[in-house]
DNA sequence: CTCTATGCAAATAATTTGCAAGCAC
DNA sequence: GTGCTTGCAAATTATTTGCATAGAG
C-alpha cells in the first residue's frame, strides 16, 4: 500500500460532479484543496492548507482558500469544525461515513471518533426543544497515548 | 415568580467561596460578571457581556472582561461554548446539571437541551481511540418554532 | 468571449499581550 | 502595604470585503 504522489492522485469524481453540476467551474486551487482535504488524515484549518497548497507548488492567496472553503461548505462537500482553538477546521464530508472526532489537550492531535448517537436522539431533542433538528456538532477532548 | 432586579440578586455563594478558595480576589467586576452569567437564560459572548455590564452600570473594559472569563473557566466555573459564529459563548457551569444547546439558524437563538448521551459513551470511545476522555463539546443546529 | 474565480489591499472582529496604576484584603 | 487586577494602547490572529484582472468553459 504505497502512498501515491500528492499531485497525482485523482480527486473522487463526485467530487468534481459536484462542482460542476452547480455551476462551479474547476480552478487549479479547488483541485488542490479537494486533493489535499481528501488524502489529509484529519480535519485542516485554513492556515494549514495554505501551508499545504505551497508544498504542493499550488499558489494560492489565503482570502481564495477561505472562500473556496466557504463554497465547498455550501456545497455540502466540506464540514466545518471547531475544536476551542480559535479557528476553524474542515475536512471532506461527502462519501464519508457521519462521524466525530476527539482533541489531544497536550498535543493537540485529533482523530476520527467513527461512532455516532445521535441519530435517534434528535427526535427527543425536537420534541424537547420543539425546534427542528438539522445537524450538530460533537467534539470529544482528552489525551493521546503520548500524553497521557 | 417575579424576577428580581439584577443588580440586588445575590450571586450563589458557593462561587464566590469557590473563587475565593483559589486565591482570587472578588473584585466589582467578577462579581457583576457572575450575576449577569447566572441570570442569563443563555450562554452570552464577552461583547454580550460587555453591553449588560454597562447596562448594570459596571464599567469593565473588554481585555478585563476576556481575563476575568478565561479565570473563571479555568476555575471550572464557567463552560466555553462554541455555535460556529466566529465567537466563543460563557454559562455559568457550577451547581447547574450536565447538559447542551440548540441553536437556530435563522434567528440565532440559542436553547438548553436537558440531556446528554455521552456518558457511557465515553467509554466507548476511550476504547476506540485509546485517549483518555475528558470531556466533550456537543451542540445541536435547527430551526426554532418561529423561524421554520 | 463571458462570467466566474482569484489576487491584492484594506477593513472587520475577536482575542491577546505589555506595562503602569488601582484596589482587594 | 503587597500583590493580584484592571485599564489603556497596541499587537495578533482569523476571517471578510471591494475591486480590477485573470482564466475556465
Amino acid at each position: 500500500m504505497q502512498e501515491p504522489r500528492q499531485e497525482d492522485k485523482p480527486i473522487a469524481g463526485q467530487l468534481v460532479t459536484h462542482l460542476r453540476a452547480q455551476g462551479y467551474r474547476l480552478t487549479r486551487a479547488r483541485k488542490a484543496i479537494l486533493g489535499i482535504l481528501e488524502q489529509s488524515k484529519y480535519p485542516l484549518s485554513a492556515s494549514e492548507l495554505h501551508v499545504a497548497l505551497q508544498r504542493a507548488h499550488v499558489a494560492a492567496d489565503r482570502v481564495t482558500i477561505y472562500r473556496i472553503l466557504t463554497s465547498l461548505n455550501t456545497l455540502g462537500l466540506v464540514a466545518r469544525l471547531e475544536f476551542q482553538e480559535g479557528q476553524i477546521r474542515y475536512e471532506i464530508r461527502h462519501g464519508r461515513a457521519h462521524h466525530h472526532h476527539i482533541r489531544c489537550q497536550g498535543c493537540g492531535r485529533i482523530v476520527d471518533v467513527m461512532l455516532c448517537p445521535l441519530k435517534r436522539l434528535s427526535a427527543l431533542v425536537a420534541r424537547q426543544t420543539r425546534f427542528q433538528v438539522d445537524s450538530h456538532a460533537l467534539e470529544f477532548f482528552g489525551w493521546c497515548p503520548k500524553c497521557q
